[in-house]
DNA sequence: AGCCGCTATAAAATCGGTTGACGATGCGGC
DNA sequence: GCCGCATCGTCAACCGATTTTATAGCGGCT
């Protein structure tokens, strides 16, 4: 309880009689404390508590070249999509006895790099990133390879380069979403398409054309509306917002909509509200991801749902894992982990009468 | 640039030719540096670049007793309350050169204990604890009083208390919304009171009352409910829909609702459409905090403004400050600022016709 | 007696940097 | 010739642990 005036081992020795060495020994159980018999130990143990003796962890670092701590970069914090993920990391790691140095990229290639040295400086044990999807600068995370610590990316894929991964099966997702749409009568949808450049833009895409193909719906052109690049997470919002208006515009008449993720479908809902139609009634719509916002809105959201909690937890057994690989020597293998997309239904989608 | 297999200050000494104590003082412009000659300097400055040396924090803090990391304590990292100010905080904190260990105390006494002891024992410089509303638990902070560390309450404010505090002016920010409504011309206001056992909740009622007094506006008994209390801050929401259901069962009638905070609000918003209640047109609407989703939703919120980013951007000058003066044995003031809140006008408030 | 092995503990090295005390050199002044 | 002072550096202690190596006593075996 005493936290006043700071405990050493050497005060511990002092109390107890014995040496520095033999309480480090003793209270760590070291191989030598075979030899300790019991009634020295509970006098060193005694004397700890009785002094409410904590080792230094700085000092215990620096000997042990282990600090306890995983670095955690987050590419851009206000994305609704990191907070989940943070609580499952965070849970993963307090459980494991770990700590988590927070870093907050802002979006930024400089800044990113500049923490990434500031966290090895640091002696991170590994390394966590939560890449969302508007990482497109692939060479910063593929460099990461270089640094000898272990290192996850959560929320995005690569198929190429050697950096283990957890990432939401976003092909299969989007195929859940328009199986949905169709199994409740839609026929004449519209889809608002992430920006090209996103890797999971174009898994999300793939999921669409896979399903449509496979029931034979065609994915008529005018009904298709893409999201610009951006690296401002909200601004997808306004984007949906903008791309919904230019589709009504064009006639109309759609009695769906899927898109990109729950930010552009929460801005659809907007527009959809603004020209008088009603959701669902009128048009049924469908987001991506589930973020916290989905629940709340009028109407609520149906969405498909990443795991971001259990994503952030995995990621978290990833890194620890490959911590104790590493202080074992072994082979560490590169894991890409894709997890399953859960549909969601709510209010938003409805079958068409 | 090599980040393989770890520079020393000893490695430098050797390359540059000179001891580990020089290199020290010159890489470090210590007060000894004086004496030492450009051409010295130069000598081990190119020495340290050739090598890509990078002093180790850990053997640096073990020896400075300076950790240049703060802890940050977050009550409840799912509140959507703490996202912004944890940008905020980061971003000062960064630009100080200091970095964040993150900490979640998932609203739990016992996590807090737990992980407050983990960053004490890390030497943290200071300390900074996101309290949301929903901590009711004041003794836990009261106690952070005794470790010796800087410590700033962001979120919360106390009369008493030996703590600096930064918090919104709950009291001005309530009576500001009152007042946008009245202004519109409502007279027959509903209010969700937030539970009675939270310091910002009453502080909220009295802007509410002294305006009304002000004014000269009833406040009456029967369109007031009071939320429960609860852990989870997610759960003003649900509390949002049933009370503001309830209000408009027992006859209805009221042009106008103002609610504790946005949650509650959107809660409100479900309500009143799931009882055929057009917002604004038949009912305004109005929250306190401006979460992210206040701007979101369909109608999009009016709402009053906490300055979450900048909250913590001050809390984070404010630790900072704290260090400094502890490093030169000034004393520290116990601080407790007050930011203004500001009306945000949005969508689902409107002029009473 | 000499040596081995076991037990029980302590001394010393180490991690990587910082810092106060001191040494050496050179120059000006008394 | 000696003192004092400014320069330029180095030594060694230190931060607080962990870990390797050393020491010492003792019993047993040859």
């Amino acid at each position: 309880m005493a936290r006043t005036g700071v405990v050493t081992i050497r005060d511990v020795a002092r109390e107890s009689g014995y040496s520095a060495s033999t309480v480090s020994i003793v209270l760590n159980g070291a191989p030598l404390s075979r030899y300790i018999p019991g009634e020295t130990k509970s006098r060193i143990e005694t004397a700890a508590k009785r002094l409410g003796y904590r080792p230094n962890p700085l000092a215990r670092s620096l000997r042990s070249q282990r600090s306890n701590i995983v670095g955690v970069m987050v590419f851009d914090i206000m994305d609704p999509f990191c907070t989940p993920m943070l609580r499952g990391l965070e849970n993963a790691l307090y459980r494991a006895n770990y700590l988590s140095l927070l870093a907050d990229a802002h979006n930024e290639a400089h800044r990113f790099e500049s923490y990434l040295e500031m966290l090895l400086d640091r002696r991170v044990e590994g390394l966590v990133v939560i890449a969302n999807w508007l990482v497109t600068d692939i060479k910063l995370l593929t460099d990461l390879t270089e640094c000898h610590v272990p290192t996850i990316i959560a929320g995005r894929s690569f198929e190429n380069g050697s950096l283990s991964t957890v990432s939401v099966d976003n092909e299969s997702g989007a195929s859940t979403a328009l199986e949905h749409l169709y199994r409740l009568g839609h026929r004449d949808i519209a889809f608002l398409r992430g920006p090209k450049a996103l890797a999971s833009s174009g898994q999300r895409w793939k999921g669409i054309r896979t399903y449509a193909q496979k029931v034979g719906l065609a994915l008529n052109l005018k009904r298709i509306a893409e999201l610009p690049e951006s690296l401002d997470p909200n601004s997808s919002f306004e984007a949906g917002v903008q791309l919904t208006m230019e589709l009504l515009g064009q006639g109309g008449g759609f009695t769906a909509l899927m898109a990109y993720d729950d930010m552009t479908a929460l801005g659809a809902l907007r527009a959809l509200k603004k020209k008088g139609l009603r959701v669902p009634e009128d048009c049924s719509v469908v987001g991506f991801d589930d973020v916290a916002q989905a629940s709340l809105s009028v109407p609520s959201l149906t969405t498909v749902r990443q795991p971001m909690e259990a994503m952030g937890n995995m990621s978290a057994g990833m890194v620890l894992e490959a911590i104790k690989g590493l202080d074992q020597k072994k082979e560490i293998p590169i894991v890409r982990k894709k997890v399953a997309a859960e549909l969601v239904v709510r209010e938003s989608t409805m079958e068409l009468k």
